[in-house]
This record gives structure tokens, C-alpha cells and sequence, in this order.
DNA sequence: TTCAGCCATAAAAACTGTCTATCATTTTTA
DNA sequence: TAAAAATGATAGACAGTTTTTATGGCTGAA
């Protein structure tokens, strides 16, 4: 059985005539025959009754070629749903992205999303790199926006921007008297820090000079906002990725804040997905999405 | 696209492996494999996220492989459809009888058509013979018992039995005192016949003397019930059909009847039914089994 | 009776699906 | 780290199936 041969019975039997139905097929009519004839053998059934006054469509007939049409239409939905599935601005997506990011990114282009690709429905999941690559292997995610370039082979990533580092303390702190700020300047064990899992603490770590690294152990924020209220209750300083910056907290807060003048005192954004993954128009375009929203205080490449 | 395509999609979506997927349809893997890449191809939509740690089903392919089972559904419907039809012996039949059989002839086959074949379910009709044709012909019924044999040349018919005239008149009437009678005895205007539309009708003019056959205008029976009553009161003579004479209505009404003994004083019962009729096993079955039920007041071919 | 309409049949051609053999890549094992 | 195993993709030959054109036979109508 051939879902063709389903489309030949059907014809027949909507024109009840071998001939037109033939045409209605783009087929021959000896084709329709043919092919009608070999499956009412495969059967063991005949579906028509012919004669030269007309066709007479028997009962098992009527029966079968209501499931035809069944079937037919089964086939047709895959048709459909495919063809409306091509637009690679449409169907589903989940997006992981790190703690240190998220807050700050979707708010730049959930709105410019929703307008651009309105068929296209994106589910957010926050979390720490490691769970967030996991679940891109094992499929949970398509996508995922970390700081951190992609360490398994299956596993492939566009560079969305590279985002500098600021050197937030206290109002009436040192730091303040200084045009800008370089770690230099800044007291070993002055330096707060997000507990470990999170990527950003090994990146502030990594430019802090090696005697820093050891210390503070007792005092690590869970979240970037929590870090940024110790600073700002006099607890010490801290590193903030720039888009952090963007809130309007600092002077309220009695907090100051000063772009560090460091080399390397930044961090490469990647939004990463599986080199296998089908759907790289999507992810093209968010990516452009992306870039495309973010503010000067960070570098499109 | 192709029903055994689907039946490949689905395998892949249940094994999760192309190889296992390609051993359970009972292919080699490099045929499953082009078989998913031409159908992705025509439906440009990735049903399949490769990899040699095993198989993903994209989102869209998850949607497209249950319409596929839809549809393999369907199919597998229409094969069991198709092979539980394939009995002879089971489905609907309409039969159509004329009145003169009707009554006698069904509850002689009724208990037995249950038994034999409880799977076929007879739809009766009680017509006279030219509306009982008529539906034959526009398949409206399927097979009729007709005391004529068919006209047209799309009907063909099996001869069921062969049907004696009777005689029957009232008690007291001077033909009670014979051994047997036939027609040569019978006066001209002292038979009663049915109405115009009835076969029974024709063949009973035919058997009488050419003289009779204008006369008794004025007293037609519309059933062969109420003729017989007609003779029970007096009003004259009747031929009736062998089977007719089944019920014991003879001595308590004050009816005698002798068999005819004229030549031709008979009439050949049909099963009639359209030469391209499917169904051919159901109708033979149907022909025995009524003649296995006749009483041998009849005679079977 | 002839003619036109309709479905069935036959033989050749085109197409499609399948297989074997082989490759490239990845994962596992030694 | 290197060899082996596993997995899916590719290529070319082959077989089976569908389709087409040409033709036949039957039926109903003029």
C-alpha cells in the first residue's frame, strides 16, 4: 500500500469515473487502473463496482477510503506543519544563560524579539555554566549564553560581544580620588567575590595579582546583586561585568565605580549551541538580535 | 512521500539508532539513512540531530512523527478493514423479495441464516418486481428473489426452485369432488387474481384459457392474504403459489386445494443479482442456504 | 449497426528503492 | 595515546515498480 494509491481510490471515488479521476491525479488512466487493481488484490477486497453505466463505490469500499482519507489528511498535516516549520523565526527555543548575564541581556532584547521574530517563542533558563552546558549536550537546551568558549567538540559558539570589567567600592572609598582604576591599585583582600560555580568569580580572579587569590575565602555573594549591596555597605570592593552597570544604582547607593584600565580585564560572551543542531538560522538570528540591542559599554566584534 | 518513509521515521524515533531502526524495518542502514535524508530534504525540516552519541529528535520531528503514526495508523486500519471483509459470509446485504415469496419463503431461512452466518446482516425489502429490478440496478439492494428471470444484461440470477401452481377453492365447490384438478376445470369467470403489478398475476393469466383473461375486471386482491380470504368467503377460485400452501390455514377456513396438474402450472424462482456484484460468495451462500430450507413441495434444480 | 465512451490489458521506458562496499567521524578500549 | 569498534553517510550496481503509449473489448446510444 503506497499513499498514492490511497490518493487514486479517493479520486475515483469522488468522480466516480476512471477516467477524470486519472486526470485528477495527473495520471493516466491506465495507471489508476492499474495501480487500483493491484490494491484491491493486495486486499483481497474490491472497492469499486465497475460498469459502463458508472462506478459504484461497494460498502467496504465507502469504509476503506474513509480511512484513506484519514491517512491522506495525516500526510497533508506533515506537510503542513513542515512548511510552516521552515521559517527559521518560528517554533521553539530555550536559552540558558548565566547568572551574571541574564538579568542585564534579556531586558535588551526580549522587547526587539517579540516584535522581530513574534513566531518564535523562547524559553529562558538561568543557571551556572556547568549545569548549562550539560544540558546543551543532553539536549534540554538549544542554545545558552556563557562567558566561557565551548570546551566539548560537539559543541560550537558565536562570539556575541566581549564585555570590560568596572571596579565598583563605596562612596568615600580610595578608589575615588583616582581619575580610573587599574587592580593595582586596589588592596589584596579588599576584593569581593560570587561563590564558586559561578564562571565570573574565576574571571575576577584570573586578574587579580596571585597573593589576592588565596584570601577572602569567608566572604562570597551568591548573586551579583548581593555582592553589589555588600560594596555598597562598606564591605570592600569588587569586579562587575559592564553590563551590570547599566542599572542606575551607583550614586543612590553610595557606590562609585571606575572601568578598569587593565589589559584583559574583560570577558568574551559566547552564545553557544550544538554544532549538530539544526535550527542555525534561529540561532543566527538571535545572536544578530543580540549584538544588536547591546549597549556601547561593551565590544561587538 | 511514503508510507514505508514514515514507518522509518518512527523506527529512528523509537530506537533512537539508525542501524537497530533499519534491523527492525527489516532494511539495510544506508537505505533507512537515504530514505530520512530524501524525506528531510522534501520537507526541508531536520526531523533527526545526528550524532554519534545517539539520535535527537528535533522539536518539529517529534511533531511530524506522531502525524506520521497518524497516518501508519490509518493505514494499518484499512488492511484490517480490508481482511476481516474478505468473508464471504459477513457484512450487510440487502434482499429484496416480491410479495407473493415474501412472506412464505423468509421464515424458512431466517433461523438458519443466523447460524450459518452470523456475521451477515439481510436487510429485507418487499417490492414488486419491476421497482425491485429498478433497485437492483441503481444498487439500492443487492440481490432479490424474483419469480422472472432478469432482463437487463448487467443482472445474471441462480435458479432457486421451481414453484407448483395450487388450486383453491372454496369447501363445497363442485372441485372438491375430483382427485386433482387443473385448469381445463375450472370456469372461466370464477378465478380471482391480484392486482396489475404483480408477476404472480401474469403467470397466473398465463396458464388460463385465452377466454379468461379479460374477464373479473372488477375483482383484483392487492395480497395473496386477502385472495385467499376472497375464496374462503366464496367469491371463486385461485391459483396460489406451492408455498403459499404451507400454512394451515386450509381445513379451518373451509379452503380445499388440489395441485395443479396442467403443464407449465408452475413458475422458476430466482435469485437475481448485477453481474459486477463484488460479492458473489455472499449471494451463492445465500442460494443454498435458502434452497436447504424449501420443503419439497418445491423443486430445487 | 455503427459510433463513442469507458475500463482493462500489454509491452516498453522511466523511475525508485534497495543492496553491497566503503568512507569519515567519533567513541571506546588497550 | 594509539588502535579498534561503532555509527551514520556516500557511491554505484541492480531489481522491482510505476508510468506511459498503444490497443482491445465491452456497453449503451444514435
Amino acid at each position: 500500500m503506497n499513499l498514492r494509491d490511497l490518493d487514486y481510490i479517493c479520486a475515483v471515488a469522488d468522480h466516480k469515473h476512471f477516467g477524470r479521476a486519472a486526470d485528477s491525479c495527473h495520471v493516466s488512466q491506465p495507471t489508476l487502473s492499474g495501480q487500483i487493481k493491484k490494491l484491491e488484490a493486495q486486499l483481497g477486497v474490491t472497492l469499486f463496482e465497475r460498469s459502463h453505466k458508472g462506478i459504484r463505490v461497494t460498502d467496504i469500499g465507502e469504509d476503506i477510503i474513509s480511512i484513506a482519507r484519514e491517512a491522506r489528511e495525516a500526510a497533508q498535516r506533515i506537510k503542513s506543519v513542515a512548511a510552516s516549520a521552515q521559517d527559521p523565526l518560528a517554533g521553539n527555543l530555550s536559552l540558558g544563560l548565566i547568572p551574571t548575564i541574564a538579568p542585564y541581556l534579556i531586558p535588551l532584547f526580549v522587547s526587539q524579539l517579540q516584535s522581530a521574530m513574534p513566531k518564535m517563542s523562547v524559553a529562558y533558563r538561568e543557571d551556572i555554566t556547568d549545569r548549562l552546558n550539560e544540558a546543551l549536550l543532553n539536549g534540554e537546551l538549544d542554545v545558552a549564553v556563557l562567558a566561557t568558549p565551548p570546551e566539548e567538540d560537539s559543541l560550537t559558539a558565536i562570539e556575541l560581544y566581549s564585555e570590560p570589567f568596572w571596579l565598583l567600592f563605596p562612596e568615600g572609598h580610595e578608589l575615588g580620588t583616582f581619575k580610573n582604576a587599574s587592580m593595582k591599585d586596589v588592596k589584596e583582600d579588599d576584593v569581593l567575590l560570587l561563590t564558586e560555580g559561578h564562571c565570573f568569580r574565576d574571571q575576577a580572579l584570573s586578574i587579580c595579582r596571585p597573593a589576592q587569590k588565596a584570601r577572602r575565602q569567608s566572604l562570597r555573594a551568591t548573586s551579583l546583586e548581593t555582592l553589589i549591596n555588600l560594596v555598597a555597605s562598606g564591605q570592600g570592593v569588587t569586579l562587575v561585568p559592564a553590563l551590570a552597570m547599566r542599572g542606575g544604582w551607583s550614586p543612590e547607593m553610595g557606590l562609585m565605580s571606575h572601568e578598569l584600565t587593565d589589559k584583559g580585564a574583560e570577558r568574551q560572551i559566547y552564545l553557544t549551541y550544538r554544532k549538530r543542531f539544526p535550527r542555525v538560522g534561529a540561532v543566527q538570528a538571535l545572536a544578530t538580535l543580540i549584538q544588536d540591542g547591546l549597549p556601547e559599554s561593551v565590544r561587538v566584534a
